[in-house]
DNA sequence: ATTGACTATCACGTTACGTGATGCTTTATA
DNA sequence: TATAAAGCATCACGTAACGTGATAGTCAAT
């Protein structure tokens, strides 16, 4: 599908796919030649997220975030949107009778609090937004996120190829003790790698190779370059920082 | 009140306070000495009109407009927002209904059409826009037909009296810059007495001295009063408007 | 009398696009 | 097949609705 049907489809404008591609929110593949955007049906699925996350007031950029990040499930998402648009739903019904109730003290009939003046319009703790930031929100991992995602697009290739190719070496060796000297220099690598997006604690280092065997979605990433490197990437990580901290 | 005492109340930002009292939506007293901002109650009431508007996703000089309108009743208005806020609900269901048949064909039970994909989060003819834009919009010159249908013979008298007045007055100013003060002050006085028969906004009245020049049975009848009138008025139109939006 | 919480007014920054301007494809029509 | 019309692309500047300090005055309590 071109930028027009897309539009068309879902209500949005072409600017509006222009400037999700420029933040490199949504890049769909070009046409050889032409350069015209293609979207092709996993894009439309994840324009279908965008929407949901934007209607649900998430800034653009932690759309990104979130959409990016490892941990990324598709179906957990939609189950969040969900309980996210209950929510809403349930603010919106709040406002209704408050309308009906102001409509009724206009009238004389009842009184009303300033408080109650401003039921449903308040938007400040709303469950929902607690519920997103517990799923997504910032933990330590986060701050590299952020950087990640205010990359400009040749740096963002760069930077999944030189993930790639830690992951690759470090899969290649996995199978020796993690206190090998060849383990111990890639997982070096890995760790100054990691310290030039945020900054990583000896200690937030260890625990983020924690992460990599307790979190199983962090593990099913991993494991996609080899079988057990997740284990492994903990054990080595943990004698890295052991061996560091003096 | 002072505006952290509101900006509790109602959830939203000292900022937005004053950015509403810099633009003119809101603009409550000063306390003489300190300048300080004190909301009473009708400044609370305006606000939740305010709210509710803006959540409904009225651009804030719309909604200015709307409420500085001489037709505008704060009733009326409570029971449009109401309806709107009713659409969006049933929005809010079509969306829900969607991911759950997302979610459900992400395993397998069912198909979806592109279509379906994006059911409810396409906005552009959701009908309570219809509905607001109905009332209030830019049908300004279609009520102001209504009502001059509805009027009795006399009053519609007193109605070419009055036009034919400001037209003379008008034309004897033609010669000068539209931005004259003279110009200005009748261009003033012909707003106001619209006002009187329907709600412009400064939007719809530039747009009809546009059609002054535009649709050539309006140029030739104001022309009568004087060469070039129509062009003069257009341009003392859009003047207007200009220096009094925002 | 001093501190700390509030307040005010600039003034520049930000987000998420809108709105042309200009020029290259692709499709429809003569 | 030529030629227009429609669609696409990339700048580049504009806008709406505030956010975010910076700086300075005010008020209530210690």
């Amino acid at each position: 599908m071109k930028v027009k049907e897309v539009a068309e489809l879902t209500g949005i404008s072409v600017r509006t796919l222009h400037h999700y591609d420029d933040i490199g929110l949504l890049s769909p593949q070009k046409m050889p030649g032409s350069g015209y955007r293609l979207y092709e049906t996993k894009d439309l699925e994840k324009l279908q997220q965008i929407l949901f996350f934007r209607e649900l007031d998430f800034p653009l950029r932690q759309i990104k975030e979130i959409m990016m990040s490892p941990l990324y499930d598709h179906e957990e998402a939609l189950r969040v949107q969900r309980k996210m648009l209950i929510d809403k739903r349930k603010r919106i019904d709040q406002m209704i009778t408050t309308i009906n109730q102001t409509i009724q003290c206009e009238e004389g009939e009842i009184e009303m609090t300033d408080k109650e003046r401003f039921a449903g319009i308040d938007f400040r703790h709303n469950p929902y937004e607690e519920e997103a930031r517990q799923r997504w929100g910032d933990t330590a991992v986060e701050q590299s996120k952020k950087k990640i995602a205010s990359m400009g697009e040749e740096e963002q290739q760069e930077m999944a190829q030189a993930f790639d190719a830690i992951y690759k070496k470090l899969a290649t060796v996995r199978d020796e003790p993690a206190d090998s000297e060849k383990a111990q220099a890639y997982i070096e690598e890995w760790f100054l790698y990691l310290n030039q997006l945020g900054s990583y604690s000896l200690e937030a280092f260890k625990g983020l190779g924690q992460m990599y065997v307790d979190d199983p979605r962090f593990t099913k990433n991993i494991d996609k370059y080899g079988d057990g490197l997740a284990e492994f990437m903990k054990n080595a990580m943990a004698v890295y920082a052991e061996r560091n901290q003096r």
